[in-house]
DNA sequence: TAAGGGGTCACCCCCACC
DNA sequence: GGTGGGGGTGACCCCTTA
């Protein structure tokens, strides 16, 4: 007894090892070898692989038909299905098709092909020739065995194997029952019941109209169950922003389909330019039930980039290292940059005009007028105005006017122009000068008027987050076109900016007409053409 | 054998009509009727009622130990429990709890409760008094019991009942055992296993120090297993903005425990002002894996504030009526109205000056310096100016400056100065007035410039969304300070705006100094003064 | 019905903390 | 090492649409 023991264990290793290489038969096994591999002989070939993701595994208490697994290149409406076909040979053929794990060697998996062409056994099998050798299943369902029915199918599955060598109607004896029954569960502990393998073997007609010659098995790719947690189809449906800062950093909302928080990242990544990548910054908390990811954005390969560039993001799991479909985000440059690049075209002006912008010289005194000077002291409106300055002496203002326009633009930046510097400004003035000064008062005061209006706006941004405020102080450009006749309302539907188009609505329909709706770029679309 | 039957079912009913008032006894059947209620005679009286919500049901197979049922005010760190008290009573007493169902009459439910005190019957009693009445229970769990297993407890706690009422070793015949297991059966259909009640009652000892004066049991409020889906515990965990426009319309991203996307509102209100209340505007699809809502925010009840306004939102049932915890969301004016009012205060310019602000007299003229003015054709930079003219014909710029610093202002409203105004302000001019020309046209140089940036922004914005650039425009005014001495980085972290602060860092540290970081307000505190 | 979903029920784990 | 909480999984049960 002991004995026979020993030597069905040899054989189940020996079955074990590898099932898809030649068989070669102990003694006493009736043999089921494959044909031998020929140079332009008849083989076994996938043509279209089923698959990977996004198909359910379904248990026994679902029902039937919940669809077939479809193929690799199977689409919404135009559909496709696991093929095989028979290559060098014409005849008739019988094509099987079963169930093997994901692991090498494959081996019989306890789940069961279910569908219109398969067996009890949870084989599909399908008869093809004699011209035609491609065989497409197009009804494979998958049924998930339960875990505690594993062992039990495991044992049949084994025992049909070893039947199919040996002799169909062959009794085990108590001991190899046995045996059978503790390979099952060794076999059952170490299977994945989320991922499967198909094992496609065709069988071709000999001279008794038997299929009995075996071409050598053509082994699919894994199938994940669409259900199980971590083989299920990344996806991202849903961000609450698809653009941000060149510098990274940027908050993002992410819904997705069901993730697990310990083996989920965020790719950026870009194909051209050498291929850089990142990833998104969060930790497991940030995965919120399975369903929703909040990140930081990462910091783009490059700071200095003149333009917006677009950039894709998927989720992928660490281990599987499978990816979702990606999503685009857009790098948008910091303005400081522009605005650096812009300095240095910038021409000086004339001489005479000089002492208009401050002693600073060429290349300063930007800024006075985009938003308004930050001078003046005026106290309504509950809003007062300390400047940022350095040496926090000067205090601009109606009263102290004096020094030329110089504090309108240049307290943009104050701590540019020492307080020395200020000084230095203020001599004897002529009456030329006086009449300068008084329009430039009047300047002063429509920009202090201004820029308490601008700093209030800029505050309640501040307490709100809401963009309308900072976008209605630009509404006035809303009709600006550029280069390709685009107004801002074109670039931010071309570039899928719903939320800003809807502030851009907002600010635009405060404006007394309502024509930039309807500007036409240069290919004369307006700016809900449809795209 | 029928009448028996028929008796049975009689009995069955009265039981089932209402346990918790005195019970009349059919004939041949064991009295126990509670004690009559006197006026100042004994009671019941629940002091803590069970918490409602949060409070999970284990099943058998979770094990024991997972927390007792804590009472309605339990808090983290001052934890209550249920509790019970004999009041108008001195001496010893027997209080029992026991799980009924939650609609009235309450009756046995087939969940039990389970710990320290409690029997294998799923009742928990504690013996009280003489002095203090009080009964706390510190450790009542809930046991779920099984879809499967709700017949059979039935019928057993049925049977415990009616042998509390007759005799306690009573035998069932057949026949009875058949009419208590299709009660049970009965009573399981319509059992809602997701809700029981607690039902407390207390034995005063009797002459013979048994506990068999019944007073009238107490009835807890219901109690929700926090693992169901139509009972578990509304919350807000995290939303992407926590304030947007008076008009309502902006989405937002909000991330909550599990919801059921049929059954959700979100609901913004403000209990003084008369209760206003309104809506989230999301449809079931908005709903993301049960986990998320995208949803849009309703319109305040009135548009025209002035000063931001917090509100409160919840997640509401609509089957239920249960609330989440609220989440403040702050409501912020329109700019628009902000400057209207602004506009009606202004005083006039003096006389001589009205031709710098063109023809449009008082009132007029703003926009040109907040952000700069929209004239000026100068096509560096790839971006072209057409401004959104109703005539169209008007394009300003440096070669054709003229009409005064109009165009510079009125450029950003331009709609509001007819053409033929324009040209009446052309006229032979002096020297003074060309030496004013020079300078405004350097100015305008200045402001085109500006203008160029700032719609190059404006633009960029379009294509990104990111904020950061319409933040730039204004980063001079970083300084600025409110009422309070709050500069903007004051308000941000005021207002919990972390995405602002992070946008605000962004921008002041491009300024070539930052003393900003650390401005403080009239209370001396910093932006990050801790809070 | 087929073909796809989503959600639930029981159960099984995992922490952090005494 | 067992409380006092969690989150996640296996199996199952539904529901929409055509």
């Amino acid at each position: 007894m002991d004995d026979t023991h020993y030597d069905m264990n040899m054989i189940e290793n020996e079955l074990m090892m590898d099932l898809t290489y030649q068989f070669i038969a102990p003694s006493g096994v009736k043999s089921e070898p494959y044909l031998p591999e020929i140079a332009n002989g008849p083989y076994l070939q996938i043509i279209e692989e089923p698959k990977q993701r996004g198909f359910r595994f379904r248990y026994e208490c679902e029902g039937p038909s919940h669809g077939g697994l479809p193929g690799a290149s199977s689409e919404k409406n135009k559909k496709t299905y696991p093929t095989v076909k028979v290559s060098n040979y014409l005849g008739r053929a019988k094509v099987e098709v079963q169930l093997v794990t994901h692991v090498d060697p494959p081996r019989v998996h306890a789940h069961s092909l279910v569908g219109k062409q398969c067996s009890e056994s949870g084989v599909c099998s399908v008869d093809v020739g004699p011209n035609d050798l491609t065989a497409q299943f197009n009804n494979l369902g998958i049924l998930h065995v339960t875990k505690r029915g594993v062992v039990k199918v495991l044992a049949r599955r084994l025992k049909e194997e070893k039947r199919k060598l040996r002799d169909p109607n062959y009794q085990f004896t108590d001991a190899e029952e046995q045996a059978i029954l503790s390979e099952a569960k060794e076999l059952g502990k170490a299977m994945d019941l989320n991922v499967v393998r198909l094992r496609f073997t065709a069988y071709l007609q000999d001279g008794d109209g038997g299929f009995t010659r075996a071409l050598k098995p053509a082994i699919s790719n894994p199938i994940y169950d669409s259900k199980s947690p971590n083989a299920s189809n990344l996806k991202i449906s849903r961000m609450d922003k698809t653009c941000g800062s060149v510098l990274g950093g940027d908050e993002i909302f992410l819904l997705c389909d069901k993730v697990q928080k310990d083996d989920i990242d965020i790719r950026f990544y870009e194909e051209d330019e050498g291929g850089w990548e990142a990833y998104g910054d969060f930790s497991p908390t940030d995965v919120h039930k399975q369903y929703a990811i909040v990140f930081k954005t990462p910091q783009y390969h490059r700071t200095e980039i003149e333009r917006p560039v677009t950039v894709c993001l998927q989720l992928k799991r660490r281990k599987g290292g499978d990816y979702s479909e990606p999503k685009q985000f857009t790098y948008v440059p910091q303005v400081q940059d522009k605005e650096e690049v812009q300095r240095k075209r910038q021409k000086p002006l004339p001489h005479s005009y000089d002492h208009w912008r401050g002693a600073g010289g060429p290349g300063r005194g930007q800024g006075g007028f985009g938003g308004a000077g930050g001078g003046g002291g005026g106290g309504g409106g509950g809003v007062q105005y300390n400047q940022p300055m350095d040496g926090g002496s000067f205090q601009g203002g109606f009263g102290a006017f004096g020094g030329g326009g110089a504090q309108m633009s240049d307290a943009a930046q104050p701590q540019e122009t020492p307080p020395n510097q200020q000084q230095a400004n203020r001599g004897p003035l002529g009456p030329l000068q006086q009449q300068l000064l008084q329009i430039a008062s009047s300047l002063q005061s429509r920009a202090t008027h201004m820029a308490r209006q601008t700093a209030g706006a800029l505050l309640d941004y501040c307490s709100s987050g809401d963009v309308h405020i900072l976008l209605a102080m630009q509404r006035h450009l809303c009709g600006v076109q550029d280069e390709n006749g685009d107004t801002p309302l074109h670039v931010a539907v071309i570039h899928q900016q719903p939320a800003v188009v809807q502030q851009l609505v907002h600010a635009i329909i405060r404006l007394p007409q309502q024509r930039i709706l309807n500007t036409r770029n240069h290919l004369s679309q307006t700016p809900l053409h449809w795209r």
